[in-house]
DNA sequence: AAGTCTAACCAATTCTTGATTGGTTGCGCA
DNA sequence: TGCGCAACCAATCAAGAATTGGTTAGACTT
């Protein structure tokens, strides 16, 4: 029974002695059993004890390392974006871009507010739905450009590129429609004036009701093409 | 000369002929000299006007790919803290983190929450100031994690580590304070208990309190080392 | 009979090595 | 000069070997 305590404090203290950086690799067990002179089963007990102390973690194939297990980080859009759907990219939109609208209502600037514009009379006179598209997203951007957050901004693009990977699959249709009275105009206009009146609930109200047009519209044409 | 423009025009023929859905890989060059009866020079020439028309992509090692050149699209962590300041990571966190507890107020399991209350303990058992971070971040992570959207989660998780690149040369006086009656201990709970009781208001008030009183710690600590 | 050591095996991961591929250069030839 | 041909280069990929934590079975000790 003492031995197998023995085991621990042996290898506390044989952790001691070499200053231990978090996430350093320490050597695998076998080499362990070797340095300290215990046999593989003492040896993992211990290592158990520490693990579940959260002073270490282990992985099969990788090794044993010192510090907290790392949670997993995603940041590759690639990765997201095979990991997630279309419906969680929209609420993640419409949970985040209206707050980013009030940011916007807060700082904007008159050059701001004035390409804002400009891309609104540009989507208007597209002839054809990706040059729309264009004018939309560049809108879009320029709100969040807004804001003067590039932090903001960051994540804005971050989403704004999963958003894209995840539809990429979905319309494949967009051949050659032009939008005409399209609900978007309205919506953008509304949003525009919000901002240039520093109308911060206003910013967001009219970001969250263009987005949940969007939305609508997304899931009806999943409906259709069912 | 005409042979130059012939090995592009059978190119396009080779092309035409098996119709070609975007980001598929065409055989290798040597390949393609074989079955079009073409030197690799002039092939080559073909495929570099294709490739500066944006109808295809070649990359080395991997290979000719019809379709635009993907973008890269990589939120460069390291980047972003570059550009920005603590203020403005301090602003999105504000605008972000509160909307996305009152996700977790409307999605988290019980599951989540219990893990929660875990979290909650460990902080207030913490003995040293690593600790307690550990914890708070375990914490504010978990809440994240019960709105079980993937996109709300990567988004946090670059925040996140937006936030410690930017905070990493500041605070290096974390030594050996624990902290006793800190105030996140409170505004912790009624986060907590709020999204218990599915009370979304309440989730993003505390989250947003919460928030703005590290803020004011934030800013009284820089003030202090000034 | 309970515990422990040893050895072998398993599955996840990393490392290594060879092959593939677009890009480039030099030589021969017309 | 211009074209074809071959060889070479660096980036990438792919498959197999080696490593590593996790597990199991049997012999041995107490």
């Amino acid at each position: 029974m003492d031995q197998g305590q023995g085991a621990l404090t042996q290898l506390r203290a044989y952790l001691a002695q070499r200053d231990l950086p978090t996430n350093t690799r320490l050597p695998p067990e076998r080499e362990l059993c070797d340095i300290l002179g215990v046999s593989r089963g003492e040896l993992r007990k211990a290592l158990a004890v520490m693990e579940s102390n959260g002073e270490l973690w282990r992985h099969v194939g990788k090794g044993t390392f010192m510090g907290a297990r790392p949670a997993k980080e995603y940041s590759d859009v690639a990765g997201i974006a095979a990991l997630t759907n279309p419906r969680d990219v929209m609420r993640a939109r419409l949970l985040i871009e209206p707050q980013i609208a009030r940011e916007a209502a807060l700082n904007a600037t008159a050059e701001d507010i004035a390409e804002m514009k400009q891309c609104m009379v540009a989507s208007v006179q597209a002839q054809t739905w990706r040059q729309y598209e264009n004018c939309d997203n560049r809108l879009h951007r320029t709100v969040v450009e807004a804001a003067h957050n590039t932090v903001l901004l960051a994540l804005f693009d971050t989403l704004n590129a999963v958003r894209r990977a995840v539809v990429w699959g979905r319309l494949r249709n967009e051949s050659v429609r032009p939008p005409k009275d399209h609900h978007s105009f309205a919506e953008h206009e509304a949003l525009v004036r919000a901002i240039e009146e520093r109308d911060l609930d206003g910013a967001g109200l009219a970001m969250l009701r263009h987005l949940s047009h969007v939305q609508d519209n997304l899931l009806a044409a999943r409906q259709a093409a069912e």
